[in-house]
DNA sequence: TTGGTGATGTTT
DNA sequence: AACATCACCAAA
């Protein structure tokens, strides 16, 4: 093989760009309107993360919506506070939080500033990155498990609170669209996990029969 | 395959 | 004391 030598390597890949670096931003007016809608519509979407010369892209598999002030299981049910003030800011903010004091999760916010609606990406397939994602998570015992929780999937991708109040359009994290079409009839819905509040409400929404998902149905 | 439990930050 | 979790271990 003729490889290029070292420092031809590293000019190269400083002006490499991927496929995926093409793909430009939803736009902010994604995140108005119904947020249960907009929730459904995530599905099928892809969250791109670039750092320390890595690069990751995944496909939405599961959120949940959270509805601030109406939906008392909501982080902003009270108001704001020191940890979930980055919901209070406009759509395409994205609120990341310490669960239980040792998981990352992430949600990107919706409506308006000082609407605190949110969604919270809980589980995803990996399109590219699988072997950073691999040596992120290295307790998972299959590909299936790399991103199947909100945890999980912050781990997988590199998430901590460094992106807590970033918004979602920067060149080195975004969420796109992949031309992925998903009919609403793929999509399921179930209550909401981990909760006890509100369990009426089925505000978690799914690909169907997706085998990425942090549980079936 | 399931069910209980520890770890542990933020808020009530 | 509850919680938008995860991983481990024991029991079945």
């Amino acid at each position: 093989m003729n490889w290029p030598k070292p420092s031809l390597q590293k000019q190269a890949s400083h002006l490499h760009t991927t496929v995926w670096e093409k793909y430009s931003a939803l736009p902010s007016g994604f995140y108005l309107g119904d947020t249960l809608k907009i929730a459904k519509n995530l599905l099928g979407k892809g969250i791109y993360v670039k750092k320390d010369g890595y690069e990751v892209i995944v496909e939405i598999a599961e959120v949940e919506a959270y509805l601030g002030s109406k939906d008392a299981a909501s982080h902003a049910y009270r108001g704001p506070t020191k940890r979930n003030w980055p919901m209070f800011e406009a759509g395409g903010t994205c609120y990341v939080y310490l669960s239980y004091g040792l998981n990352y999760c992430m949600n990107v916010c919706t409506q308006g500033k000082g609407h605190a609606e949110a969604i919270l990406f809980r589980a995803a397939r990996p399109i590219h990155g699988i072997d950073i994602i691999r040596q992120h998570r290295p307790l998972a015992h299959n590909d299936y498990q790399l991103l199947n929780g909100p945890g999980k999937l912050c781990q997988g991708m590199g998430i901590d609170l460094t992106y807590n109040g970033m918004t979602f359009d920067r060149p080195d994290f975004k969420i796109v669209d992949l031309g992925i079409k998903v009919p609403s009839s793929s999509i399921g819905r179930s209550p909401r996990v981990g909760i006890t509040k509100a369990s009426d409400k089925l505000w978690r929404f799914f690909l169907k029969y997706s085998p990425w998902l942090s549980r079936k149905g």
